[in-house]
DNA sequence: ACCCGACGGAACGGGTCCGTTTCAACGCTG
DNA sequence: CAGCGTTGAAACGGACCCGTTCCGTCGGGT
């Protein structure tokens, strides 16, 4: 018997809130009024923020990608690449994804809801993509998904949600290839170890000095904020 | 005449309430109380949440990283891999890094801060390890170096941030290396256009389909949350 | 025509936080 | 040893929000 129409006005209201504000300044109060209805009205459909933005983010990813069907795993990745940056695109979503993502470390409730949201139609995606062109032979069988799902969404996330950098004309295409032929390259197909004997590098003018591996120079980075855990306090 | 040992215990409460309620969340009144101290220890230092966040992040980076100078790219590029996962790697920035990264996108001044403070270590440090690569001659000079960076450092920060899986051993040494072939491809180069005449596409098996550039499949994705913006609304 | 349910508005007591003020205690400096 | 400044504690009025309750209204279904 609950309005549709108060429901879908509550649910945007979700959405910008959490663009301006963010999931922790989030309010229930905030929300009712900026959707323009009464505090009740939400109430009697979520009984609290969590459930709320869950229910909202949830059926958001809910739309199925119609995912690539291209012939090559260079046009498919760009198809992808695509998608991706028509959503992130969006001053809600380059602004809620971030937040969310952040706000996923400290609430299972929320990494798991993202979890299944985005990554069940992201890294199903990316999986996809990758288990066709192993079939078309343009991927080796043995190629370390889980790290090359990380070169296939790491840059593009970087340069649209963290930089936030104006993306040039011709970037898509151009990343598109550079990743195909990356993750064609040999060096990613041993999935774990392997990489003492005799490095294989391409071409490189210098010989290159010895790779120590732990190379830390020491003092590196004194963690952040742990000198003082809150030891010398007077009190 | 102010207490160092209480400025700091307070800078150490404000990295852990940043990690634990993010900072939409954070209250002076709960950093003064995990400090151990009172409130107008906190107001005779800073006079707003803000200009106390904006100073403990500014001086986190300060410590200069001890930046590589290896004989090679890839090396270079290990080192620099390296260090930013023994950043990300503790709790508290993994935290603290990603939310600040998506309060950045609301408040200007917290991205201009975290753009002296990281950027200008990291970026700075991403510029210098590509110019000693192009003086050795191991890149061209005509690289685009911002597709550089994203290239370097979103597959890493994806991973650590985002992603949250483990990384297993070999896996920075690998990513390196991988990442020095791809910044070598001659793809890197064009620093915008000219991706148009006969795609020189490295290796493909397939000859792939005609490009279109403009594939999006309509309908992909129906922004966000601006169905309904607000208008629908009774009163 | 009627009734039932969702609606908005207002108010409830209780909580947290803001930024400021006051005060007594303490420790350093001179 | 005297004084000055920082300290923690407490309280201020004001603001916001919580989750619930009550009430008068309005609209759709029977």
């Amino acid at each position: 018997m609950l309005r549709g129409d108060i429901t879908s006005a509550i649910r945007a209201a979700v959405m910008q809130e959490l663009a301006e504000v963010g999931y922790g300044r989030l309010s229930i109060e905030g929300v009712a009024r900026r959707a323009g209805v009464g505090k009740t009205a939400v109430y009697r459909r979520w009984n609290s923020k969590l459930a709320l933005v869950l229910d909202v983010v949830s059926d958001l990813a809910v739309r199925k990608m119609p995912l690539p069907d291209t012939g090559s795993l260079r046009d498919d990745l760009e198809i992808l690449l695509q998608i991706i940056n028509q959503v992130l695109k969006h001053r809600l979503a380059s602004q809620v994804v971030p937040d969310l993502l952040a706000e996923a470390a400290r609430n299972p409730q929320i990494a798991e809801t993202l979890q299944q949201a985005l990554r069940a139609n992201q890294r199903n995606v990316a999986d996809l993509l990758l288990g066709r062109a192993v079939a078309r032979g343009e991927l080796s069988p043995q190629i370390d998904t889980e790290a090359a799902v990380d070169l296939i969404i790491g840059p593009l996330y970087w340069r649209l949600a963290i930089s936030r950098t104006r993306i040039p004309q011709g970037y898509l295409p151009r990343l598109a290839a550079i990743t195909a032929a990356t993750l064609q390259s040999e060096l990613m197909s041993p999935p774990a170890v392997a990489p003492r004997p005799a490095a294989p590098r391409p071409a490189g003018p210098a010989p290159a000095a010895p790779r120590p591996t732990e190379p830390a120079p020491a003092a590196v980075v004194p963690p952040v904020g742990t000198p003082p855990p809150g030891a010398p306090v007077t009190a």
